[in-house]
DNA sequence: TCAAGGTGCTAATACGGATTATCACCGGCG
DNA sequence: CGCCGGTGATAATCCGTATTAGCACCTTGA
């Protein structure tokens, strides 16, 4: 059958059907251009050579000449199958596969992109990136130098999730956050809350002064009085009495994981949810936690944007030009921790 | 910074520098060997141009003349990352990610794979496996004309799962099965538990056929009664009237899932679990089920397994030549579905 | 003064496939 | 007979890097 020491190359495939390299080459490529002629009878007696040896054409060589390979790139900051952050990343990764696959595209994980420190870096000492055609960049930090030096150099990418720090436009696909912040802020205003917070660090990133900015917008369009609780360094019990201190009666907490350890505490301090307090939890978990409740929020629409993080990519290496830039709407997430305001 | 059009090559920077591009080849690889030498004042000069550029080898020309590229393919005969098998699969991730992270190596995950129908094939029209330096294979039920074809065409492969049907040794980190599966059955005859059956397939793939034959062994050895209960075709309450009318007082299920639900079936029947029917369950669940019991069982060591295959794979293409087989040791679960037998 | 030996670098080539330019051949027509 | 156009294939080159063989230059020693 196959010859155990040395894979077949074209070249053998042309010694053996009696043509050229050249040939083979065009047969396998089913060219039939005007300028391109193989007799029908070259172009079979070739095809069945393929067929008999099992021939397949070695995808390096085929990427060094053809400049593409099908291989679509995943860089993750933190690691991919992680056991803390895999409930966060999976519904990205479904996406990416599923679109991927009906494209016809390998993933390349960039497993090996441990820089000296702890911390994932793209550009390395080898940066392996340019072995995929483009690539796709997932984690909510990511690093704003690499992302520069990506633009600079030219390397289709998308961004899942929004990014502008990079002193020029980045594409990405994100989470449409701040209409989804406002709409839980309109239906809270709705209910007859006055006094709201914003949980959480509001900043760092774009995501979270995304919901940061949304709930900004709608409090000032309700006319209600909104204010901000940091969580950095604080105890949920810290929180929740800097909560019940403002008269705060609906708490939109940015981290699900915080909502959550909110609730218990107040379960211990005899407040009820949503009795006392409303909870609006402004997105997925990305710490591990055990959710027993159905949280009044949003979903983010994760696995969509993965998809189609994969599709505006391959837009990107199809036609080249442009930086696609889209926000996915977040879909509102109708739970048990959002009741009227007592009167 | 970086012209935008072309990517840098080491003709550009052998341009810059006044040198010939094996020059800065021979910089890059820091070669010092007694047979090539460059002038350090040469040397530093290339170095300060590719620092200034930013220059990184084109890893796909590099594996075309270094015929390796540090990617190990990863082949799953399912989705990777599924809603339905997630649990099952992930584990074996982590450990194959954590291990290539170790060794440098980057994850090629062929989602490309799909062949004409619904099934995924290694070898399909255009395949892609010969990318990578090898791969890892996963899934329970791997096609053996590919086995064959991977040992034919010498494609350096490790299966996380043992195999045995390919008419060639195939290289595999499996779970030691039957010891786990005997040890299981020996505690139970030590509570007094006299007559057992085996509740699954038992045949099919490997793994089920390793069960099977460890339970057959070890209650050939302790004297005790063992039958074996199908599972296809059969709804759980029907599986528990069985095990009754058989006297049955310790079912070792080969399928968690159908663990759970034979259990819950004994609730609604009103038999005591495990007062009167030990259960055993042989392994992680390969269908999503809400498992709200401590079951008494095995721990198949998936990431172990991940990383083993990883390393094995390494060792492969390091050294060549052998036929890596080896078999982990499942650990015991104390679970709370295994009590002595009703005298 | 000239071979010997060492030093520093480069030309040429391989890797496997895609593409461009060209070539040999044959029949028909002037 | 000789030119032309169409047909079917191929030689040559390129992609970007690694490696091998070897060349030019300089010292040293006899």
């Amino acid at each position: 059958m196959i010859s155990p020491g040395r894979r077949l190359t074209q070249q053998d495939i042309a010694r053996i059907a009696g043509v050229s390299q050249t040939t083979v080459s065009l047969v396998l490529n089913n060219r039939t251009d005007a300028e391109v002629r193989i007799a029908p009878e070259t172009r079979e007696r070739v095809l069945r050579v393929i067929r008999e040896t099992g021939y397949v054409a070695d995808p390096v060589a085929r990427r060094l000449a053809e400049r593409r390979n099908r291989i679509l790139g995943v860089f993750t900051y933190e690691a991919v199958f992680p056991t803390a952050s895999a409930d966060f990343y999976h519904p990205f990764l479904l996406g990416i596969e599923e679109c991927a696959e009906e494209m016809g595209c390998d993933l390349l994980l960039f497993t090996s992109a441990r820089a000296a420190g702890e911390r994932r870096r793209i550009f390395n000492e080898d940066s392996r990136v340019r072995l995929a055609d483009g690539c796709v960049l997932l984690g909510r930090a990511v690093d704003r130098d690499d992302l520069a030096r990506l633009l600079a150099e030219g390397i289709p990418f998308v961004s899942i999730g929004r990014r502008d720090d990079a002193g020029a436009p980045v594409p990405y696909v994100g989470a449409d956050y701040s209409p989804a912040v406002r709409a839980l802020v309109d239906r809270a205003a709705g209910l007859g809350h006055r006094r709201m917070a914003y949980v959480g660090t509001g900043a760092g990133a774009e995501s979270p002064a995304d919901r940061m900015r949304g709930f900004r917008e709608a409090v000032a369009a309700v006319g209600a009085r909104g204010s901000h609780v940091p969580v950095i360094g604080r105890t949920p019990e810290e929180l929740l009495g800097e909560l019940s201190a403002a008269g705060v009666t609906a708490a939109f907490v940015e981290e699900p994981a915080d909502a959550v350890a909110i609730m218990h505490a107040a379960g211990e301090r005899g407040l009820a949810i949503p009795g006392d307090l409303s909870i609006l939890a402004l997105g997925a978990p990305t710490r591990p936690v055990r959710v027993d409740v159905d949280l009044t929020g949003f979903r983010i629409p994760r696995r969509e944007m993965g998809r189609r993080a994969v599709e505006l990519l391959a837009e990107l290496l199809e036609n080249g030009g442009g930086t696609p830039q889209e926000l996915l709407a977040c879909e509102l997430v109708e739970g048990s921790t959002l009741a009227p305001a007592r009167s």
